[in-house]
DNA sequence: GTTAGTGCAAACGATTTGCACTCTC
DNA sequence: GAGAGTGCAAATCGTTTGCACTAAC
């Protein structure tokens, strides 16, 4: 996964301006594995920065997702984002249903997947949830359980 | 997948009136096999149905989704509805990026995929996305690549 | 006749846009 | 100093809600 300073730097070479809060975004999506929302995001940003706009929030996000720094997925309730995979090869992730962070797979199912010649397969999705070990230490499943990813 | 008239009994069975409008809905799901958006069903209806609202179509939506004859994925651009696959067993879709009709796949990945202890595995996600026969034929690709779902 | 279903208007949440001000480069 | 970045307010989009009317049972 990129670094802050890898996400700064991708940054700076297109040209972007390093604002104050591009650096805390970048330290907030480089040390952290997860996936936020833009709610996430402005809600850790607001503590910050007092006079705070959502706009500022959603601009950023959608820059640094257009320049290839972070990448999103849509959930169930909504779209979420993390710093990008360095893109050393094609993988799949487990996705923790409570902390949202994400772990590795490298098995990828399509070299085994029966693909009929009717069918011309452009991409594919390959995503396992549940619970990472120090969330199931810490119930989180209970307060999960009341979430819409569950669902 | 459902027919309509399953739909229809089904929604009869759990105490629902069986509206005309519903019977329209019934028969759209029940006879296409791909997915679609409230915005599509809605201009679907809207032709049958002059005053026809959105919330009727959403209210609809969301009691069929609900009581189980009709399914949701999000797609990239938004929440999309078919009709639910009759449950025989457990299974996966390619979906075809044009016509978002699905064709159903009955290998699962996760047999075989390597999950760490560490992490207790509650529901996944396997999906592949191309061009059907007919699609690619029809040169749907050219008209599909101005779209959202391939970006 | 009762109660669910509908249309309408208005509310709502998430996201985007136009504009004037501010800061990085 | 020029232009990107920001905050603010307002617009927009998709979806939901409250209410009075209509129709299915």
């Amino acid at each position: 996964m990129l670094s802050t300073e890898e996400i700064l730097e991708a940054m700076s070479e297109q040209g972007l301006r390093i604002t104050d809060q591009r650096k805390t975004l970048a330290k907030l999506f480089g040390e952290n594995t997860g996936y936020l929302s833009a709610k996430d995001v402005y809600k850790h940003m607001e503590r910050k920065y007092s006079g705070l706009s959502f706009d500022t929030v959603y601009r950023n996000l959608r820059v640094m997702e257009e320049l290839g720094v972070l990448e999103q997925i849509v959930f169930e309730d909504g779209i979420k984002f993390k710093a990008s995979c360095s893109q050393d090869h094609h993988h799949h992730h487990m996705i923790c249903l409570q902390c949202q962070k994400t772990y590795p797979i490298s098995f990828c199912p399509m070299n085994m997947t029966d693909t009929p010649d009717q069918f011309r397969v452009v991409k594919h999705k390959f995503e396992v949830f549940g619970y990472c070990r120090e969330c199931e230490e810490s119930g989180a499943e209970d307060k999960a359980a009341r979430g819409e990813e569950a669902k």
